[in-house]
RNA sequence: GGGCGGUUAGCUCAGCCGGUAGAGCAGCGGACUUUUAAUCCGUUGGUCGCGAGUUCGAAUCUCGCACCGCCUACCA
């Protein structure tokens, strides 16, 4: 970023100029960011204690309360007043009178703004309508703010705006703040379920001197000292099996990936990933075990194994379909019957209308991928596994026994997305040596999303690697169907965007 | 990358067939001691995303550019 971008820009508004000018005489008078004033409780606590209490109650035993919050509503109607506050456990509405706080007080408090904020200490009422309310005997401005606060009503509707000034949505869209407050319950609910079985969780290198565990193209930075190049991690798995190897046999992480690739309603260029592994398993144990974590993490965080994403219902609860590529090709589509599904003439002849590259070296395996993501990827929104992903395409999962061509992999889809990819983990060096060569040969031959050959990894395998099961989950698109969210960019705080 | 749509006051939005800029909220001034998006009266605030072109005249029509959104492609 360069000096200019650094400056503010000035600002010509006739409201800052105004509030600025609010500003400068309230530093006449003392600091006006005083850091003194501490509350007893949150707007939810106040409303907590005041639940189930009328007017008399609360009049004969009054409660005292500290508060303090946003401004974000103000009704002055002469010599008394109430204001709505915002703190980060709901809002709570203040009466304000001059009889209460004298003139000066008083008349200072007509001039503060909306977005102000402000603390305040008095006793629990409710008002007429009955709403439990905070007759206030102290007030204080606490952080004077500058610039008006998004339309009361509306709130902040311009999209852009809302995921760059992402404090403007979080402080006058309830939705976002639900949203976040998900997706944080999801990532929680999701740890405990690992801790509970006793897994350990880790952290492995963000920065990697060879990026691996997945098909992807890298960013690139550069370490100064050691003058090296260096890759932002597109995958944790390789040094989480690693660790494997080392006899932490359950493991996890949950933490960012990067891939420098498109940005989409999808895709971030950096994202949050779960991978877990666990030793002494296969890849039918880590379905059931995902059936059950995907369930357990929805009803903590919803309540409900049934969601609902964009008008459709989504029912975790019931078994996950376990299909090949095959099986869920000739189901959602029955123009392509299931027994002509293994026949390559046949799957080259089906894959010709779509416009995509079909190679003369693509095998069975390959063909059925091609035309699976082209039709029925999409169409599969109940959670269903796809299994037996073909060899080619999975270099890091165990061959099948009985049919060395397909791996002891499966896909989780949900509404169309992928949401989860897991194996069981090849552990025979000598076979993962092979794979990794192939890939090394098509990264020569251009593939920029192949593998690269990692040496230390193989010398890791070549002391013994358990028999393993591992997977990966999507935690930003399982955060977006847990909320209901229809871009990923939802459910990021700050997702990427260009410069301004 | 390709297609479609959007960009007007701090925010939410109108603005028709081209005639020179509007409302609500917020702000400012005033009234109001139980309001609920408080109400009522008055009022300030605009390089209509940027740049060209057409025209006597452009927020409006044309072209280019920027950013955003949606779809699509690669991907998780």
């Amino acid at each position: 970023m360069n000096e200019e971008q650094q400056q503010p820009q000035p600002d010509t508004n006739q409201i800052v100029e105004e509030r600025r000018g609010k500003l400068r005489a309230l530093r006449a008078h003392g600091n006006p960011f005083p850091n003194d004033f501490r509350r007893t409780h949150l707007a939810s606590e106040v409303h907590v204690l005041g639940e189930g209490k009328d007017c008399e109650r609360l009049e004969a035993d009054p409660s005292e309360a500290a508060v303090a919050g946003r401004l974000m509503l103000k009704r002055v109607m002469g010599k008394a007043s109430f204001a709505t506050i915002q703190d980060m456990s709901g809002r709570l509405q203040l009466y304000i009178t001059r009889d209460a706080l004298g003139e000066s007080v008083y008349d200072a408090f007509k001039h503060w703004d909306l977005g102000d904020i402000v603390g305040a200490a008095g006793t629990m009422f409710r008002t007429r309508t009955g709403e439990l309310s905070l007759k206030v005997t102290r007030l204080r401005l606490l952080s004077k703010s500058l610039r008006p606060l998004p339309e009361k009503f509306h709130g902040l509707t311009d999209q852009e705006q809302c995921y760059r000034q992402r404090y403007l949505d979080l402080i006058s869209n309830p939705e976002a703040q639900r949203t976040f407050r998900m997706r944080s319950h999801l990532i929680q609910a999701m740890r405990e379920f690992f801790v509970a079985r006793g897994y350990l969780e880790v952290e492995t290198p963000m920065m990697q001197p060879l990026p691996g565990g997945a098909a992807a193209r890298p960013f690139v930075t550069h370490h100064n000292a050691l003058d090296m190049q260096l890759y932002l991690r597109i995958a944790p798995e390789l040094y989480l099996k690693r660790l494997v190897v080392g006899g932490i046999e359950k493991v996890f992480e949950i933490n960012r990936n990067f891939r420098n690739e498109g940005i989409s309603t999808r895709h971030n260029p950096e994202f949050t990933m779960l991978e877990f592994y666990e030793a002494y398993q296969d890849y039918e144990y880590l379905m059931d075990l995902t059936e059950e974590l995907l369930r357990e993490v929805a009803v903590k965080v919803t309540g409900n194994v049934k969601l609902t994403y964009q008008g459709e219902t989504i029912d975790l609860g019931k078994p996950f379909d376990r299909l090949t590529m095959a099986q869920a090709i000739a189901r959602y589509n029955p123009r392509y019957p299931l027994h002509e599904l293994e026949k390559p003439e046949y799957l080259r002849a089906a894959l010709a209308p779509f416009d995509i590259e079909v190679f003369p070296t693509d095998g069975v395996g390959l063909l059925q991928l091609k035309l699976f993501e082209q039709t029925t990827e999409s169409k599969l929104v109940q959670p269903t596994f796809i299994v037996a992903h073909p060899t080619d395409v999975s270099p890091l999962a165990r061959r099948n026994e009985g049919d060395p061509a397909v791996t002891d992999r499966f896909e989780l889809f949900i509404t169309g997305r992928e949401m989860a990819n897991g194996f069981s983990e090849l552990n025979d060096p000598e076979d993962q040596a092979e794979r990794f060569r192939q890939q090394a040969d098509a990264k020569a031959a251009g593939d920029e999303e192949a593998m690269f050959y990692d040496a230390d990894y193989i010398r890791a395998l070549e002391h013994g690697l358990p028999p393993t099961a591992g997977e990966g989950i999507g935690i930003d698109r399982l955060a977006m169907l847990l909320t209901d969210s229809p871009s990923i960019r939802d459910v990021i705080l700050f997702p990427q965007m260009r410069p301004e």
